[in-house]
DNA sequence: CATGAATGAGCTTTCATTCAT
DNA sequence: AATGAATGAAAGCTCATTCAT
């Protein structure tokens, strides 16, 4: 009936019998963990038999590997398409951040995998994550850096922009690395709580970027 | 000198092989994993035999529960102790920052154990933790509206404090959500670049009050 | 320059693609022992496809099989064609002595898969070794029943040739297993300490054929 | 009734556990070779469930690796203590081989594990038979420069012994080597044919001594 | 109070073997 | 003549958990 093949057809070719194992891994390891999840569990929900999960992917590591890279990569791809570079810093940290809420929430396994599962299972698979957290981490920094040569987010009511006193470079670092994992977990939140992607990515533009202005025009928080 | 008994002397009172087994579970935990993290280990590491440990913790799952709920009680209590209730609600703020930043560091097996492994691991953990995060998130919720009515970061230059626009319940809700999730990834980030507890303090008053003061004002970011 | 295709041409008659397939076999189980040998492996080694493999040689066992039969008919081959059934006893011993050790050190994997695999592996393969194996015995057995007619190594400085006691079958078998057991074991031994088949073949002629003519002449060993 | 506990009965010590165990490995590696042997046939034979197995001996290797010790121990131990030092030469040696007859008779499965299947199955194992076999091959070699400066079996109606041409180094080991694989063929042939240790020490005593005492008096054999 | 002895169940991985083309 | 796709069955090993003392 369907012009579609069913999923469960047998001899198809390697290239799609091994996307439909990652999905089912993703799905699994998401749900499960990596070691609770069996490779039995893996094989059965992808249709086929554990061998051929071997015979295709190696290893329980290997295989997980894969799935990490392979949602570490549609993440960042889809967080990238998002961005237009002619655009102003904060149009391209909003689109960003929104295109980011979007793919999480549309491949929350895939986001659980990257963010709960692989950064919990020891080096091999943690330095995979961070290296994508780091690419990112970088491009917010870059973007910061952007805004404050543009003038940024002037208050209200006061005079133009000028440049803030100068931000240390530990200090971008580390509002970056706070940007990502607000970022993070809001998308966990957002999901749950039935927020839409502009919703977040708006929240935390308010949030962060409005701050950014503050530090950027001198605002410093003291003791008083 | 000490009036404690040698950790490894026989016949110790309940409580005190209890926590002599939690502290090697928390440290085993923390390290392999809450899957890869065997019994056998534990016993050893706690200098005790596996039957004694079931005896006193029934189960793996409860010894994991008590270690979280231990470890999640450490931390609030640290973060609450710092707190000066009189003190007005950004000191608060800095103070409770200032304190979980240290425990954190102070505690990297336990903090492992709530942030890593316990959310990794399926319902009966998560909700543990999960409560925690919500006191926390709760607890920043009281400090905004606090900041709210008392008139907050006021704009330098800007006229004396008015009342902001109001704040939705649930925009509320998000910020606390970011700002723990920013906290959290501060505190990774901080233990590995040595950055001190009251720096990452600071770096986070910096970007997160300010823009909190910017969101009273009722500045919003926006498409231009 | 070479008349023969390469060993890597497609479409070859079936028995050069049997050769090639049991040349393949008899080196993996020579390293790895028959259980430890994989199709997988062997396929590879041959350059062909596994069902190849067993389109033409049915199974695991009958490839075992056939590589000890192949094996053991090249080596009893190499032996016979070595002795001219003219010369005396003597000659004819020491010549399929020397070319058993040559035969040996030249095909080491097929040696192993004789002496070490087969006779390793249960009764379908072992049976098969000892037909080579008794062949042999019997050919000695011969020999040193027409050198027990001829009258043999006589003694320096003895009076010629006189029939000896009479040795009975059962002894004559057993000193056909310790020469041939000898012959083994020396031929391991051979090839690890340089030593040539011609050095090899004296030492055992030394050994045995004196040994042997002194029995001849009724010489027994006994407790004083 | 017996006055000793079934060996089926549960909760022994250890060490008798482990020799059980031992017991059992040692006869299924005879019967089945060391891949084809699974530790679940091992743990049954030994009436214990196989994670006590693993309790105890680690691995598979492991436990074959324990077996070729104890198998090698005994066999060297069987042989030294049928030894005399201070009877002549040829006297220690009788008894040498009638105790390794016995003992390989007495013990076909620890024979066939030393012999066969070690040897089969690659360097951690091969080595430890080597070590004994080696061992034994030294012992024999001093027997055998023993019997040379004793002045050895006088060929009847000679004159009284003399000191042989010096037998090279070389030689002697060689020739250690062909007696030890003597040896060890008549001990599988003897078992199967129902020989007794006492003709097989015998049979070889009149191949090897009288051989080697013509060797000693200077006999070679060379082509005529 | 404390433990040495013991196991049922389940995991990852491998292999000989067969179809469908 | 030849192969890519696929699997049933079993093996080595580990773990949470419990008895008997």
């Amino acid at each position: 009936m369907s012009a579609v093949k069913s999923a469960r057809s047998k001899r198809m070719p390697r290239a799609v019998r091994e996307q439909q194992m990652m999905d089912a891994a993703v799905q699994t390891f998401a749900q499960r963990g990596y070691r609770a999840a069996s490779m039995d569990e893996i094989a059965e929900l992808a249709g086929v038999s554990k061998p051929l999960v071997y015979l295709y992917l190696n290893s329980k590591e290997e295989l997980f590997t894969a799935c990490i890279r392979r949602e570490a990569q549609r993440l960042t791809e889809a967080v990238q398409a998002a961005i237009e570079p002619r655009l102003p810093a904060d149009e391209q940290m909003w689109a960003g951040l929104e295109a980011f809420f979007r793919h999480t929430r549309e491949n929350p396994d895939g986001w659980s995998v990257l963010h709960r599962q692989a950064r919990t299972h020891g080096e091999p698979f943690a330095a995979e994550v961070s290296k994508m957290r780091q690419e990112i981490a970088d491009f917010v920094t870059v973007l910061i850096g952007a805004a404050a040569r543009q003038g940024v987010p002037p208050a209200p009511g006061a005079a133009g922009s000028h440049r803030g006193d100068e931000l240390a470079h530990r200090d971008v670092e580390g509002l970056a690395q706070a940007l990502v994992g607000a970022a993070e977990s809001l998308a966990g939140w957002a999901n749950d709580a039935g927020i839409s992607a502009k919703e977040a990515a708006g929240l935390l533009m308010n949030f962060a970027w409005t701050g950014l202005g503050g530090l950027m025009r001198g605002e410093r928080w003291s003791h008083r």
